[in-house]
DNA sequence: CTAAATGCAAACCATTTGCAACGGA
DNA sequence: TCCGTTGCAAATGGTTTGCATTTAG
């Protein structure tokens, strides 16, 4: 937490751009949630709290986060962007449910290693990297079956 | 070509839609594009061989070839969703240059079981994946030491 | 004939931007 | 004081929808 904050104040401070409350209130929240959350949901959070902050201050806090990698943003099918923590949280990959959208983490080191060495052979310097696998969750395969029979 | 047409005709007749020209144009001209057309590419390209068909046509039809499997979708940061071909055309997953936008495509096997094993783990039935290392390309990297220099 | 398809224009909707008031440094 | 920041409202822009007309089956 204090790190992250040192991290985002450090980063304000190298462009120029001013420490405000609403900024601080906006990383602090962001930094409480788990997994990936879209603007709105951090607006929603925020406001439960300091109902005086704006959507489109969240929005370009969201930005800045992205910017000092303390936040990554990956965009969903159902048109929102979501965000989820950067720095000090271990990476870890997707499968998505097509049909409830329901999400599961799984890390593989096998994968990991292999897309450096990919990255290696292209002469590519990799920064992050999203892999997701869509299919049907063991929840909507029951489901399926139960309306089918 | 053939048995995609085919395959998008018996598509249509099982939901009960038409063959249309437009729509047998549209698929056409997507199936002669490589790698990743957004909505406006194809409506362009459909457009420079029949200036009747509408914008509206083409992702209408779009969203046919990919409930059909013959088009996979995937949401870009730039706003753009783009499609690319889903039936015939081998897999491969891509290295995205974060400063100049190119795309470079590769394909692991051993990536690829993996997602296979991990799937299995968590009894999800898998459809498809994309997988997508950011970083800078090898011709940025030039560009940059250049200019520090 | 009839229900689906088409293309236009308008609607949608998440996100971004213009702007006047505000507030760190 | 000086510029960046804020929140509102309006704009943006890719995508979708309503509707009157056309067309496949």
């Amino acid at each position: 937490m204090e790190q992250e904050k040192e991290i985002f104040f450090e980063h304000l401070k190298k462009e120029g751009f001013k420490k405000t409350g609403q900024r601080e209130k906006i990383l602090e929240v962001f930094l409480r949630t788990e997994g990936h959350s879209s603007a709105e949901d951090i607006y929603s959070l925020v406001r439960a709290e300091d109902p005086t902050v704006g959507f489109t201050t969240v929005y370009r806090t969201l930005k800045l986060l992205t910017e000092c990698g303390l936040a990554r943003q990956e965009k969903f099918a159902d048109g929102y962007t979501r965000y989820e923590h950067g720095y000090n949280h271990q990476h870890h990959d997707h499968l998505v449910c097509i049909k409830c959208g329901s999400l599961i983490e799984f890390f593989s080191e096998v994968i990991e290693r292999k897309q450096d060495e990919i990255a290696r052979k292209f002469k590519f310097q990799p920064t992050h990297h999203s892999l997701r696998i869509f299919g049907i969750c063991h929840q909507c395969q029951i489901q399926h079956q139960a309306v089918a029979s």
